[in-house]
Parts: structure tokens; sequence; C-alpha cells
DNA sequence: GATCTGGATATTATATACAAAATCGAAACG
DNA sequence: CGTTTCGATTTTGTATATAATATCCAGATC
């Protein structure tokens, strides 16, 4: 057979990664896509896009079969790409997974974390209560998503820690719309409230309840503004 | 996660979909690799399977992106390529968030699917049990992964099923091993039982915990073998 | 003997060239 | 007028060529 080599990395924890071009050229377009820049539903030309980022054809169109599979463009073949555009349905569906998944979350969370890692999410939440009332409106929103990744971490699950990661990205903007009423967010922030006491004192069946409610809630939210 | 991709399809139905060179390579690469020809943690040695496969480097790299994305190999940059090898944590995690979405796609195919469709899987179900009695393996076990598939379909939720099949593939060898002895064998064929009589009375909580409990059980049998 | 160094070899990453489709528009036709 | 057809143009798909990087092994050094 093959070498036995194991892919348990045996590089150096501080061993500079060496980021390929491809994965670079993916970033830079998720990232295009995740703000809006490239609109859903938009078609993405290849020569223009090629020029603006500096690269080559094929590092880019591997980085376009890296974002199809991550769900973020939609290849038709022979007929170009274009950014994905979720339906209503489609929305509702990866919130609905979301919403059960984080239930997941929350449940392991208070089963698993350490008594430090719920201290640093007691901070979090503190510097985005924060900012919430000097209603600063965009950090308080990269906080909130670190939130969730890191609770999502503090399960104890990759796999987990993986998709939610790979829907919130899918969902970004829309999850950011979720906030646009006052109202909204000030019912954002008393649930998470409620996420934190839970956290706090480990009521695992608690928490679960109210990350599923909070993300049903988004859904409330959002929902006439598709 | 693949996705077919059903954008804005102005596709005619019967229109006969073309398929890349890209994603052949793509499918049939999987394939070794779930059905084991390529064995987990074994380098991929790009010269070989392009002579083997008949084809240009361009598309077979494009199909390792995809692949990458869908968790089925690893890339290590100017290091090459090698089938993704579990380690007992990660298979944990997995089926630990399989269990639980499985218990969302019990819940909402109760609620959502159509008599006919509970009906076909009931016949699904009777297929499945003639194989089990007369002890022919594959065949029980092609049906086993479309019993679930089906199931996942029946939720209505696009998502779960994206995400379901995309674990399942990656369990796929690991599930097989799940049925190994014959006291295993009966227990999953009682479980599906279960399923089916809490299917055919859309009892939602019901099917939901059997199925939970379902992935659960594979997890304990599938244990010692890794 | 063990570790280090340098360069030959193999492998991967990127760029470019070429081929195959699809798109678009103008002219021909009904 | 509207539809169809054909070809020029653009865009995508695949192959190959070149550059960059890693791997491996022999010889040098301690």
């Amino acid at each position: 057979m093959t070498d036995p080599d194991m892919q348990t990395d045996t590089d150096h924890p501080l061993a500079v990664r060496k980021e390929t071009l491809h994965d670079q050229v993916a970033s830079r377009v998720r990232d295009l896509i995740i703000e809006g820049v490239l609109e859903p539903g938009s078609r993405i030309d290849e020569t223009t896009l090629l020029s603006q980022l500096g690269v080559s054809r094929t590092p880019f169109r591997e980085s376009l079969r890296t974002l199809a599979a991550e769900g973020l463009i939609v290849i038709r073949p022979s007929r170009g790409s274009q950014v994905r555009k979720l339906s209503p349905l489609e929305v509702h569906s990866m919130l609905e997974v979301l919403a059960h998944l984080e239930g997941l979350i929350g449940r392991l969370a208070c089963e698993r974390a350490s008594d430090a890692e719920i201290k640093g999410m007691l901070d979090l939440h503190r510097r985005m209560i924060a900012f919430y009332e000097s209603r600063n409106r965009l950090p308080y929103y990269k906080l909130n998503q670190e939130f969730h990744s890191r609770l999502a971490a503090l399960s104890g699950n990759p796999t987990l820690v993986e998709i939610q990661a790979n829907i919130q990205a899918r969902l970004k903007r829309i999850r950011f719309m979720g906030n646009a009423t006052p109202e909204h967010w000030a019912n954002a922030v008393s649930e998470h409230e409620e996420m934190i006491s839970a956290l706090k004192s480990r009521d695992g069946p608690r928490l679960s309840s109210v990350m599923e409610r909070h993300l049903v809630n988004t859904w409330e939210r959002v929902q006439d503004s598709l």
C-alpha cells in the first residue's frame, strides 16, 4: 500500500502555515460574497474577477469548486457560476436545522465546558451588551457571530463546529438583517441574557431551548425582508 | 457538501444533464474512497490516479478540491492529498450530530410526509426485512442507506437532506461495519421495526427518539472496531 | 555513529494555450 | 412582424508547459 505517514500533523504548532494561492482566492471571494459585494443571483464573470484578483484561471477555478461545495455559489456546466441565491424556503430550512443544532450545542456546552471557558463567554457577553447600549451595530454583530462560534466550540464536537460555521456563513447577511429594528435587537439581546444565565448555571436543557427559540425568532424577524 | 445545482433552473426537465469531466472524476474518486479502494490515511498519488482515470490534471485537481470541501480527503499544501482518516473522536462527533439530526428528521417526517410517501417507506422496509431474513448483507445495507436518505427527504428540509447525505458519505464504511455481528444486525433490524411503527402512526416524538437511539447504538456497535 | 548540508529528483502549484460550448445578433424565411 | 438559422464572438472546459516547492540521498562535519 501507500506510505502510512499519518495525517496527524507532524507540523510544528508555530510553523508558518503556507497558504496556497487557491486558498487565498477562496477566502477572498468568500468574503466578497458574504459581505454582499457580489450579490446573490449575480453572475460571476471569470475574466473580470480574474484580472481584479491578479491570479490565473487555474487557482481561481479551483476556488470556485470549493465555494460551490460550501454552498455559496452554484456552477452550471458550461454556463458559468453565480452567487447562490437562497429562496425563503431554503433560508427557512437552514434556520430550522441551525436551531436544532444550536440546541445540541447548548446542551453539550453545559456538560463539557470548563469553568474558565464559561467565564470567557460571560465576558464576551458583557462586551456585547456594551455595544448594544451604545447602539454600535456592526461590532455587536461581529461579537454575536463570535459568541455563537465559541459556544459551538465549547460543545467539544468538531463536526458541530464545522457544520454550524458553514450554515452561519451561508446565512451571514440574513442574520445581520435579523437585528434590523430596535425591537428585534432588544429581543435578541434579552434572549442572550437568558442564554448566559442558563450557561452560568450549566442548565443544559434550558440553554438548549433558549438557543432554539433564539433562532426561530431570527426567522420571524427576517421573514418579511425576503 | 455537494448540492445538485437547481438554481433558477431554466433547464428543461428532460434536458440531458451535461456532466462535466470534473464531476465525473469527483464521483469516481468519491466512490473509490467510500468503497475503501483508497484506504483512509493513504496518500493520493496524482500521477498514478491520473493515468488510471485517463484525464488531465486540471479536472482532476479541481475534483480534489471538491472532495476536500466535502471532508473526504485532506490536502496539505505542496505535500499532496490523502484520504481523510477519521479518529475515533471524529467518528463519535459525527454520530452525535447525525443522531441529533435524525431526531429532527423523524419528527418532521411524521408531520410532513404524505400518506403515499409513508406507504413507500413501509414497502422499502419490507424489502429490507426480506434481505435480512435471507442474510443478504450487501443489498440490505444499500436499502438501509436508501431508507435513511428517503426519510430525510420526507422531512421536506433540503438542508437536512444535504447535511445528512454528507455525514452519511463520510461514515459509510463505518456504518457498514456497524452491522458486523449477527446480534448487532438483529438489534438494528428491531430498531427499524420500531421506526416504521412510529412512522405509520405519525408519532413524531417517538420516531425521533428511536432514530436517535438507533444512531447511538451504531456508535456502541462500531466503537471496538476502530 | 549521528546530525547536518546541498543538490538531484520527484511532486505540486500556477500560468498559458488550445478546444469545445454557449451566447448573441443579423440576415433569411415564413 | 415574428421566428429560425447560421456564424462571429465570448465564455467555459481541458490539456499541457513552466515555475516553485518538497523529498530523498550522498557526502561532509562533528
